[in-house]
DNA sequence: GCCCTAACTTGACCTAGATCAAAGCGCAGT
DNA sequence: ACTGCGCTTTGATCTAGGTCAAGTTAGGGC
């Protein structure tokens, strides 16, 4: 790890400050709750909590990946969401959680007890505005996940996934830069409604036809972005406004 | 149609009333909605909006069913939601729809201008909060839909599709009753990420089975809710507390 | 009552991706 | 340096569901 944030310098040194739940918050705001909050971590793999279980804390997570995911009696997976550093566990006015939530590296989480958050979001709508802004947001990827579940090709998701990967990356796009896969091929595969294989396959493929290179089976290089787009599926521009 | 709802009667006697954005608000709040809003209709397959475009108006579905979908370049689509009486369209802090919204069927909606409305939310928490609420439920219903188009069969994913349209059904889950499917299995196939022709077969092969009976081929009955359930592919009880 | 058309069903065939199987690779622990 | 194990790659084969192509059905307009 490049950084790790000392926990003592408090919020205004917090690395995801200006993106998580308490993005908006003023210092007054911030001051209440950094009375509220506590630290913990989870080592890879371990479940951070299991569907259905209560809340007890609803987490920002600081730094690390995690995972929301469900798996079938028969042992199939779907991951439905990957949780990045600011995102937030658990929502306001909801007792349980509805996915296993999975960390998928070393993952701390910044807490705060669920009955006096509640309570706290009802008197701050700094906070309550930024929650609903995040859960908009979820809601907007999850739903751009259900296109690429449902209609995309194994390549087209590979690219999606790639790309999104290189897009989350904190330095500018085009610049040629080593960029560390988060996932094992399983995990990726689990992500994407695919097998392992056919992950690993993909992979390869566009390793050959020379769209990205690998330094390591867990990083790699976009060698030729536009393809990489082309090869997505997804409009042009997306209709997004860059 | 066995029911239209008359305009002139006013909030209090609306159908979705009790489960719309409007579910908590009391009368002085509801006065406020009464005095702002305006009804349209549209009818069977036309477009209500396009995504990317400007949402001029909030809007309740009163009446009939909606699909919010994307279609990529080429033409698959994949429907990420069904809109059903007292769904809402647009969220506050959104200017843009991100998804185009269709009309299944005749569609009535109840109409409120998006600006004034935005500055409603921030003085009435019963509307945030219902909002908010709802907004919660729809990425819930969204997960659950990523594991179906990830990882569910084509049986398991009909019987799943089946299932549903049952479950939000107005009569009790067990009562020997005819069911009315109200899309095209065409539509069926863009909501489940398959094809017209296996929605097809598979339903042929339910009724096959025994496990369901058409009465024309847009209405059916369940004969066997068990068989359903456990095609499903769902856990025995789904974590889900009956 | 008849026609037209859109929705649906069914069959034959094909292919993308799953499944099964067998090596490689590389690092953590000794 | 050696061993063991988890991850990954690659190959061979299989199959669920897609594709292509006829038919069939039924409601709405004349």
């Amino acid at each position: 790890m490049t950084f790790v944030f000392n926990e003592r310098d408090g919020c205004s040194a917090c690395p995801i400050r200006h993106r998580a739940v308490c993005a908006r918050c003023d210092d007054d705001e911030l001051a209440i709750l950094e009375t509220m909050k506590s630290y913990t971590t989870f080592d890879t793999g371990q479940p951070i909590i299991w569907r259905g279980d209560e809340l007890v804390y609803f987490s920002s997570l600081v730094s690390g990946i995690a995972s929301l995911s469900r798996t079938l009696e028969d042992g199939r997976t779907q991951m439905v969401g990957l949780l990045l550093p600011s995102d937030f566990i658990g929502h306001p006015g909801r007792e349980t959680v509805e996915f296993d939530v999975t960390a998928v590296t070393e993952v701390t989480l910044c807490r705060f007890e669920r009955k006096p958050f509640e309570k706290l979001v009802l008197d701050l709508p700094h906070i309550s505005q930024r929650v609903m802004e995040m859960a908009l947001d979820e809601l907007n990827a999850a739903r751009e996940w259900m296109v690429l579940l449902g209609r995309k090709t194994a390549r087209e998701k590979i690219a999606t996934f790639i790309e999104m990967i290189v897009r989350r990356a904190t330095t500018p796009l085009d610049q040629v830069q080593t960029h560390s896969l988060p996932l094992t091929r399983e995990e990726i595969a689990n992500f994407l409604g695919l097998t392992l294989e056919t992950v690993s396959r993909q992979l390869s493929a566009m390793k050959n036809d020379g769209v990205l290179a690998f330094t390591d089976r867990r990083s790699f290089t976009i060698l030729d972005l536009e393809a990489l787009h082309r090869e997505t599926g997804d409009d042009a521009d997306g209709g997004v406004i860059v």
